[in-house]
DNA sequence: AGCAAGATGGAC
DNA sequence: TCCATCTTGCTC
């Protein structure tokens, strides 16, 4: 199964008050502190997972949020996961809506992307991106770290 | 030990 | 626009 990157959320070590990792390492939060490479999986709202990649390097605390994807094979296999989506666009735009279509809980929290299992290609292509605000936080709102691709239809809201 | 808020999604 | 739903981590 091959999916494409198409907007996601950069979240810092310092002066990110909206960051998982502001205040230090915690249970929750410790592979964000761990490698770069590493999936980081959190629980949300009750009900909702969403998940990182780590970046920098190990003790930092960075990770890129991704926030949506288009698959670009096995639409059927991910829309008995996500059977409230009407088109292949609303597989997997939004970050809990990535993390239910592919199945990514807490069980895959720390996955290694190195791995054979899930991983990232760079596969050359270098579409324009556009940048922005950050949804869904309270703090650091200014700082202009969502990206996407731009005139994406699958990108969320 | 208690509590408020949360990197959302879906229904109304 | 509002609510479901529950874990985390901060505060008392």
């Amino acid at each position: 199964m091959i999916l494409r990157v198409i907007e996601v959320e950069a979240y810092m070590d310092v002066d990110d008050g909206a960051s998982h990792s502001r205040n230090g390492a915690t249970p929750r939060n410790q592979v964000m502190f761990g490698p770069a490479g590493h999936l980081y999986v959190y629980f949300v709202y009750g009900m909702h997972h969403c998940m990182n990649v780590v970046t920098e390097s190990t003790g930092r605390g960075c990770a890129v949020l991704i926030r949506a994807l288009e698959p670009m094979n096995h639409h059927s296999w991910l829309a008995q996961r996500r059977p409230k989506a009407r088109n292949n666009d609303q597989l997997c735009n939004g970050p809990a809506k990535c993390c239910a279509a592919l199945s990514v809980s807490l069980n895959e929290n720390g996955l290694d992307l190195t791995g054979t299992e899930m991983w990232l290609e760079d596969r050359n292509e270098r579409p324009l991106i556009e940048s922005g605000p950050r949804i869904g936080i309270r703090h650091s709102k200014a700082l202009p770290w969502r990206f996407w691709v731009a005139g994406h239809r699958g990108v969320s809201r």
